[in-house]
DNA sequence: TAGGTTAGCCTACAGATGTAGGAAAGCTAG
DNA sequence: CTAGCTTTCCTACATCTGTAGGCTAACCTA
């Protein structure tokens, strides 16, 4: 039986390919169709894949979700940081037009996900990796125990973004990625005065 | 069939007696499992009702959570208004901490509600509450159209504070709630700010 | 308290979920 | 190219999901 978990490289040729199937095959369905509405057996048939290999490699969907979007998400995080770590030599309202940009570029499946019929597991997801890169450049540091302080703003900025995103998104996009970062930098440059 | 839906305080009193016996089963379940480990069959075997009277009811065990946590929702939506709708007379740190710990009171069920293994449903759900708490404190609007521009300030801070209260309870409280207040509060004034 | 109305329960069913064991094919190392 | 391991697929099964129809008992109204 197949125990490997998605992470690394993966040495198997087959269990690439499973992979990639797998995971562009939800990522098709998941454009046009919320999340809540696909079953296993739809994902596998659409990758070409037996059901009882995809219990193989996933537990579920939502875990198949969450494995989609993380190479997806590498992009979004590059942004977060640029936003964060430029205060005042960067361009902050520049990436952040681009964090809605990328976004946008694949609207459908970020509103299945992030919306009320989409994945706890994959918000959660988000909400962490987006989490730790503002804990990272804001303080430098790259973990921290549960009760630093530092945690909260990070979990604020990072929570804030997502709800942005999220409402944006079920508002289908209403404004442009350039109003959307005029909108929300001078609300983020508020809350990113840190006090030593 | 029963079609009646949660809203109005409803005629028959078997079916308060049902929905109350629904939620009070989830929310009893809830506080030591997760939210995904627990089957339609579960909670209507707790409650003493038929799996079918269930389905009578409510769609799914998302959406008797939705309705289980409404009326828990009121009064974190009044303290949400009463941080937002006093930036120089109330007492906005103290309206936090009370947030805090109210949601305390029910640590287990909101963390399993809100966490990975809970429901993209009852997320969304608290967040658009919040959102429109926000913005009537600030704008006054009850409604708005899609593209209004205030809709940005009021997801940014309501996605804010579900992600601090997300990040507090998965770290199982690690601060107290006044010490939650005080770490938030700052962050939370530098963007209620609001120009023109 | 007699009336019609409606919620609750039962049974049954088709589809989805998740697990297990074994056969056949593909892969990597040597 | 071979040997041995791993992955994939198949079948089978127990459980859960969601829907439907019909019967009974509780409810509200008058």
């Amino acid at each position: 039986m197949a125990t490997t978990k998605s992470g690394a490289p993966a040495g198997d040729r087959r269990v690439r390919r499973t992979h990639a199937a797998l995971q562009c095959a939800l990522i098709d369905l998941v454009e046009d169709r919320d999340l809540a509405q696909i079953s296993v057996a739809d994902v596998a048939e659409q990758a070409e894949v037996s059901r009882s290999t995809f219990y193989d490699h996933y537990r579920d969907v939502h875990e198949l979700a969450e494995a989609a979007c993380t190479g997806m998400l590498d992009k979004l995080i590059d942004l977060v940081t640029a936003i964060g770590s430029s205060p005042d030599n960067g361009d902050p309202v520049g990436s952040l037009q681009t964090f809605f940009a990328t976004l946008a570029e694949h609207a459908g499946l970020y509103r299945s996900l992030l919306g009320p019929q989409g994945s706890a597991r994959v918000i959660d997801h988000i909400r962490r990796r987006i989490t730790a890169a503002a804990l990272k450049t804001s303080t430098g540091k790259a973990t921290t125990t549960a009760d630093d302080p530092d945690n909260v703003h990070a979990a604020f900025v990072a929570g804030a973004l997502v709800g942005v995103a999220a409402d944006w998104l079920q508002r289908d996009c209403a404004h442009t990625p350039s109003e959307m970062a005029a909108l929300t930098w001078p609300i983020l440059s508020g809350c990113q005065l840190r006090r030593g």
